[in-house]
DNA sequence: GTGAAAAGTAAACACCGTTCAATAAAGGGG
DNA sequence: CCCCTTTATTGAACGGTGTTTACTTTTCAC
């Protein structure tokens, strides 16, 4: 998947690579879309562990959330096509993203709610979890675009800051 | 496209449907990348016409970057499958999108910058480019993630508010 | 050692994008 | 009207895909 992307992707390949048959990795897997969900999966736990690691890093004094969004678009720029998975699968519409992986997702959310709610006042740390749906919207709305060529076609050459803005303006209402 | 989404989309099924054999819609598109080219140019010609009727219907005094964002979103939401097909689809690393494709896109840009432009102070008109740029990355993620399920996933049952906030939240500072 | 349970196999199927030699249609002199 | 060139159209063939399934091999407790 980090080498060809999710278009080129091919469950046989897999097979090939890791040295069993087709047949055996659909009875692990189940499904072509069990096999891309457990590939989807171990991104989103590299994707947060790559997160608290940058957290982890940071200097007393230093703004967290800045870095927050920095690992943020670190990650997708390193990991491009692993990332870009993650968006590009959609599961049939009847059918629910099995609770292991909704899990994953929500465990990266959490990091950054702590985040967010720290730089809160404490009279309004209800409407952090709100807010970080919000804002994890907009930071993956600029990184989205800047992967995706959309920024360099529109002239933006420095999308990181852009979503940097974006954030600190909502925040600014709070001080 | 409209019906079965980008995954399940088929050259052969469109040279089905229309009555000509395979080898002919190739010889018209060139390729499949240039068929969906095709197809995603048709969309945004119809994404821009809805922007424009939706912007044409505002009355005085209302806000019209409200109403824009809502036309985003609304546009989106009817043509879900398609709206969806203009980002899941990318063209090789190496390949440019023709100039008429980049001027559709451009020409959407056009639209919501004018709007911004016109809420900005005469003396910041300048920043009106780099800010359509942002804000249209900042909506675009909310509109992603409440096409996607991820918005549901987390719970967030209003992700046309959250948007709408978020674009006030970055205009706030030039009041 | 044996037999049941678990793990692994690959041929077969229906679909896909892509190519290309063959065919059909169109159109313009003579 | 016929011939010839150009243009348009075809669909079989190729190598690839996800998926199923009847079959074989391996494992391992008794």
């Amino acid at each position: 998947m980090l080498e060809v992307g999710f278009s080129h992707f091919s469950a046989r390949e897999v097979a090939k690579r890791v040295g069993y048959s087709i047949g055996t990795l659909y009875n692990v897997f189940g499904s072509y879309d069990g096999l891309i969900l457990a590939i989807n999966g171990r991104t989103l736990d590299l994707w947060r562990g790559h997160l608290e690691t940058r957290l982890k890093a940071v200097e007393d004094g230093d703004d967290r959330l800045a870095a927050a969004i920095n690992a943020y678009f670190e990650f997708a720029i390193i990991n491009r096509h692993a990332w870009t998975a993650l968006y590009d699968f959609r599961l049939p519409d009847d059918i629910e993203p099995p609770d292991r992986y909704r899990e994953k997702v929500a465990a990266i959310i959490k990091v950054v709610e702590r985040e967010i709610a720290a730089t809160l006042p404490t009279a309004r740390k209800t409407d952090a979890p709100a807010l970080t749906r919000s804002l994890l919207a907009t930071v993956h709305g600029h990184c989205f675009f800047a992967l995706n060529g959309t920024f360099r076609m529109l002239g933006e050459d420095n999308p990181l800051e852009a979503a940097r803005e974006r954030v600190a303006d909502a925040l600014a209402k709070y001080l």
